[in-house]
DNA sequence: TTGTGTTTTATTGCCTCC
DNA sequence: GGAGGCAATAAAACACAA
């Protein structure tokens, strides 16, 4: 295994030296780093990217391929989208204990991952580095649903406020209850998965990653309360009534069956990437309960996740050359319309 | 049905920092 | 020495084309 990293060496020591983990600094010593946002949402991005070569790196460019009749794509959505913009007066005030977060997101979307129903945990691991359980979690507890995204209900109760000034939790949130969420005491999922919704609005997504489904309703509140089994086979019902290559638009298409906690999970886990790509042991420890994610997955994903954007913005700047190539024979005219960040690995340093 | 490619999660080994 | 960082990699799930 090639270890000799740093012959091609990225240092991110202007975050990490921050001993972001200590907890003696804190959240307040989050830096955003806005080389980490260079891709705000735009409507019509899509066009710019038509050298995307993969699902992920269309999902980073802020599009989902869109075909009409059988994709959904909800950053164009204004109903869905809403849920994704910029914080509000409103939360600003919520999250005035967390100043971090109210001063440092100024990103109006977050970029969802794409979405994978696959719970693949392994329950023990002897990794040198940590040495946490993965399961069980401990029974999350949170505050207010009306404070906290995770509670489902967040859509219809701030439909205009930031998901990041929800990060505050004091009390128990009903919706992430052992008693409907997960029994600590068996690592399991203890409630059946309801029916698949027959009012649901058609939307088929093209990717088998696909935004959260409670992205896809307009009502969300028994979102907590709609757990689907861990272990769901992938050929649940749900999954085999997903209509494939559906072309009628008016026609009820089934959505692709999620565990809706695995995408309370990710996109929690990317808004907390957006504020910030390291996390603190605050934020970890709180995401940890919150989630019912372990801190060492919590740790680890964000490991990925950086691995991910560092693999992303690698493609970027290849195309950025590419095309700076071709224009090259053309003209002088800037072709990556800002998308790659010249200082993106400078910001580390 | 099978092969291939993509994505996610997790592990391993080594490095750096405190 | 502990903790977290990264690169490389494995395994699994899934989509899609042949």
């Amino acid at each position: 295994m090639n270890n000799n990293n740093n012959n091609n060496n990225i240092h991110y020591s202007s975050t990490m030296s921050n001993d972001h983990e200590t907890g003696t600094s804190g959240e307040s010593l989050r830096m955003f780093d806005p080389s980490y946002h260079p891709y705000p949402p735009q409507a019509n991005i899509y066009s710019d990217y038509p050298n995307a070569t993969s699902k992920i790196e269309a999902f980073d460019y802020n599009y989902w391929p869109t075909p009409a009749t059988t994709t959904h794509n909800i950053l164009t959505n204004p109903t869905i989208t809403v849920l994704d913009q910029t914080q509000s007066s409103s939360s600003s005030s919520s999250s005035s204990s967390n100043p971090t977060i109210e001063t440092l997101v100024p990103v109006s979307s977050v970029q969802l991952s794409q979405l994978n129903t696959s719970a693949t945990i392994s329950a023990t691991h002897h990794h040198h580095h940590i040495h946490q359980h993965l399961y069980p979690p401990s029974p999350p507890t949170c505050n207010d649903p009306s404070t906290w995204l995770g509670s489902g209900n967040y859509q219809s109760l701030h439909p205009t406020t930031n998901p990041s000034s929800y990060r505050h939790y004091t009390t128990p949130c009903p919706f992430y209850s052992s008693n409907n969420f997960y029994d600590s005491s068996q690592p399991q999922w203890t409630q059946p998965p309801p029916p698949p919704p027959q009012t649901a609005i058609p939307i088929k997504f093209e990717s088998s990653y696909s935004p959260p489904s409670y992205f896809e309703r307009s009502n969300h509140i028994n979102h907590c309360q709609e757990q689907i089994s861990k272990d769901e086979p992938s050929n649940s019902p749900q999954h085999i009534n997903w209509l494939k290559n559906d072309s009628s638009s008016t026609q009820l298409i089934q959505i692709p069956p999620k565990n809706p906690l695995n995408d309370q999970q990710r996109y929690e886990l990317e808004n907390e990437f957006i504020i910030s790509k390291y996390i603190s042991i605050p934020r970890k420890s709180a995401l940890s309960l919150t989630l019912s994610l372990s801190e060492r997955q919590i740790k680890i994903w964000f490991q990925n996740r950086r691995a991910k954007e560092r693999k992303l913005n690698k493609k970027r700047q290849e195309i950025s050359s590419t095309r700076q190539l071709n224009n090259s024979n053309d003209g002088d005219s800037p072709s990556d319309g800002g998308l790659e960040s010249p200082n993106y690995y400078q910001n580390y340093a």
